[in-house]
DNA sequence: CAGTATAGC
């Protein structure tokens, strides 16, 4: 029987070698296959939409909007013959039903394959009283997107109609038609901030719980209270998760029942070390290399080697060797007479430049007797799906930043995976076809790593959290219903925190400007800066900073062979920035981008700045989204000196940002920037000391100015700021601007000081 | 004079 109820198997380690415990075969999977995408022009970062499309390519989204309602019904019909219905769930749809009729919560482990995600909501479509809906959480975008595509197929309607989703920046759903909403989880918080009882929803489906995102633990541990008080009868729960983390839901969930579905992959063989290998330290890249020599001179042509490395830094290490060598290898081949295909080693993780990234994806020429060997960071765990990876090689590491709440800074540490992560890890290999997984490590290792990876919310800094709970009304935050608890420490510390930053009053209340806050999707400490920013007349400036602040990976790191090319021409473009240091840098570089006409010149700036063109979009995406925010919050925004002369803006224009401009758009007024700047991060300051080091001041440790700051070479510094301060080998100021000592006296008498 | 996983509003 495919549903086991009420507990989860035990799984036995001794059988890991050469069979997999947790995979089940099942054949005839052919038709199943993905089709090869070729992309012609991997420099053209409008491709991005594909990128987007391809990564979960499981759930790849067809279009039918011009399809009429009959050719919908028709392609649906279709698809529930030749597809749903070999599904696993969907065969054991009403036992899986009858759970969950019965039961207020129920966890559900659906197997990669089993459509846990497409089919039960679907299940549950038709039962959803009037005028209410389905919400369907999910940790990413691009996978609340493609599910909904998917699901809207199958179900026989246009996106946005009966099946829809909502997720920033793009919702396609309608308020009253719409049955079925996929969402981001900080979507459905965000709207359980709006209304606390998410009274427009019938079900919670709650997908990829086991990920342990802060925001999906938030969610389920607002669920939990809802449950308790306002919906106790009118709500229902459905927990998606994996093995390792179902019991926890069932408990916190008065042990609600758990069902097991299998899922449809191919078998994957797990090898380790060999007990006899010597215990003396190796290098990890260098070990990595030598595996995929080996696999790829051992194992048949045909099907890819997936490498999982902890970084940048290995993987363009060894991408480089793998160059250098490969040419080399293939000559000895030919020479040995040996058919041994060549290597074609390609590097993927999220600093790559979106056309880059690309290329893993990119069929190679099958005239040539090539093996793509992707070298990848954990992105390839979760996030992106290669299609044609047989072979996976996993070093066992993986980099966690680490979040010290008493020092207010973070630290970067390479540390093993958890056994979760490894098996998720070796099931890339399994997709297609059957696969096999070579783990550099030892099979005793192996049993004695933590069975599932340390939580968000134990190693992250939680003040925005804090702020959204004060904000959705919790009085007790130590004893409310957390899902597993950062600690008493850290919620302390944090609330200090919200409490100087003016979010919270003397009695720990959420202030007028605490709400503000809570409704800005920033962290706490930018969004006291935006409000600060909003009384001293220099709103668009800020706004502009603090939308490329929240851009991971807008300038990227330029390979070395061009680092000092990019990093001249940087430093040439930014004039303000190399004296004031890298905010002042950032508002520069939006101007001239801004500031250029054509979308090719655009690109071309880009390119030479070594700058995603992708992500100064998304620039001015969330700049218009922050400065909508705070025309709502502010109501008599209007009114304010800024946007006098310039009346109601007419919204049917796109660039309606006009509105927004002050008066001086031309001069940059580096000090009220800095000034503003400073009001959400006193903490992160420092004193320059006569041998021109630099001693924070909060605690007086020496802190160093990170060498990809502009600040880097300047060393004249009465005072510095940073929005980030990290420990690696050292402790290092990331984003550092210069500061007059004046004015860390002037701020820190205007900000509420604790202690 | 060093070198940063991933995701979300």
């Amino acid at each position: 029987m495919a549903v086991t109820s009420s507990h989860v198997r035990s799984k036995n380690h001794k059988k890991l070698k050469g069979v997999n415990p947790f995979r089940n075969k099942l054949k005839n999977q052919q038709s199943d296959k993905k089709k090869p995408v070729i992309f012609k022009d991997f420099e053209d970062d409008d491709q991005d939409e594909f990128l987007d499309n391809l990564v979960q390519s499981e759930n790849k989204t067809p279009t039918y909007h011009k399809l009429t309602k009959q050719e919908l019904k028709t392609r649906a019909d279709e698809i529930l013959e030749k597809q749903r219905k070999k599904l696993p769930v969907y065969q054991n749809k009403d036992e899986i039903m009858t759970y969950i009729n019965k039961n207020q919560v129920t966890v559900l482990i659906g197997e990669t394959g089993s459509g846990k995600s497409t089919q039960i909501p679907q299940f549950l479509i038709n039962s959803v009283s009037k005028g209410k809906k389905i919400a369907v959480t999910q940790p990413r975008r691009v996978a609340a997107i493609s599910l909904a595509g998917r699901v809207a197929a199958e179900y026989g309607c246009i996106i946005g109609d009966e099946v829809g989703y909502s997720v920033r920046f793009d919702n396609r759903s309608n308020d009253k038609r719409t049955k079925l909403k996929y969402l981001t989880d900080g979507m459905l918080l965000r709207e359980l901030m709006m209304d606390k009882k998410l009274s427009q929803y019938e079900y919670l489906i709650i997908d990829e719980a086991h990920e342990r995102t802060i925001l999906t633990d938030l969610l389920l541990g607002f669920i939990k209270g809802l449950l308790q008080g306002s919906r106790k009868n009118d709500l229902k729960i459905i927990v998606m998760s994996a093995t390792l983390q179902a019991d926890r839901f069932s408990k916190f969930f008065d042990d609600a029942p758990i069902l097991f579905v299998k899922g449809r992959t191919y078998p994957v063989e797990n090898f380790h070390l060999s007990l006899k290998d010597s215990e003396e330290q190796t290098d990890m890249v260098e070990s990595m290399i030598r595996s995929v020599i080996q696999v790829n001179s051992s194992e048949p042509f045909g099907g890819d080697i997936l490498c999982f490395l902890p970084g940048q830094e290995e993987i363009d290490k060894a991408v480089a060797i793998l160059q250098k060598i490969s040419p080399i290898l293939k000559d000895s081949y030919i020479k040995q007479k040996l058919k041994i295909p060549e290597i074609v080693p390609l590097p993927l993780y999220a600093a790559l430049s979106p056309s880059k990234q690309l290329l893993v994806f990119n069929k190679l020429n099958s005239n040539k007797f090539q093996r793509k060997i992707i070298l990848a960071t954990n992105i390839a765990e979760t996030s992106v799906t290669i299609p044609g990876v047989k072979y996976v090689i996993d070093s066992g590491l993986r980099k966690v930043k680490i979040w010290r709440h008493e020092l207010g800074l973070s630290t970067l540490l390479t540390v093993p995976v958890s056994r979760a992560s490894c098996q998720q890890r070796s099931g890339r290999a399994g997709r297609e076809s059957e696969g096999k997984c070579f783990r550099l490590f030892k099979e005793n290792d192996f049993v004695n790593l933590p069975s599932q990876s340390e939580s968000e919310i134990i190693r992250c800094d939680i003040s925005n959290p804090l702020l959204i709970l004060k904000k959705v009304g919790v009085k007790d935050i130590l004893n409310w219903s957390w899902l597993e608890s950062p600690g008493k420490n850290a919620i302390v510390i944090g609330l200090e925190e919200l409490y100087s930053l003016g979010a919270l009053n003397d009695s720990g209340e959420l202030t007028e400007k605490g709400e503000k806050m809570a409704l800005l999707p920033l962290a706490p400490h930018l969004s006291n800066v935006l409000l600060e920013a909003m009384e001293r007349n220099c709103i668009s400036a800020v706004l502009d900073i603090v939308a490329c602040l929240s851009v991971e990976n807008l300038l990227l790191n330029p390979n070395p062979d061009i680092r000092d090319i990019v990093n001249e021409k940087r430093y040439q473009s930014a004039t303000l920035g190399r004296r004031h240091g890298d905010l002042i840098m950032l508002k520069e570089f939006y101007d001239i981008f801004n500031g250029l006409d054509s979308v090719p010149e655009k690109k071309q700036w880009c390119q030479e700045m070594s700058i995603t063109y992708r992500g100064f979009q998304n620039v001015i995406k969330i700049r218009r989204q922050l400065k909508d925010y705070l025309k709502k919050i502010d109501a008599n925004l209007e009114k304010n000196e800024q946007f006098k002369n310039k009346g109601t803006a007419s919204n049917d224009d796109e660039e309606s940002d006009d509105d927004f401009i002050d008066t001086n758009d031309k001069k940059i007024d580096v000090e009220s920037i800095l000034k503003c700047f400073l009001y959400g991060f006193v903490k992160n300051t420092a004193i320059g000391m006569p041998d021109r080091s630099y001693r924070t001041t909060t605690t007086g440790e020496p802190i160093s100015i990170h060498p990809s700051s502009m600040m880097f070479s300047k060393k004249d510094n009465p005072g510095i700021m940073y929005t980030e301060y990290v420990f690696t080998s050292k402790g290092f100021a990331r984003n550092v601007s210069r500061i007059e000592l004046e004015w860390l006296q002037e701020v820190a008498m205007g900000v509420k000081k604790f202690k």
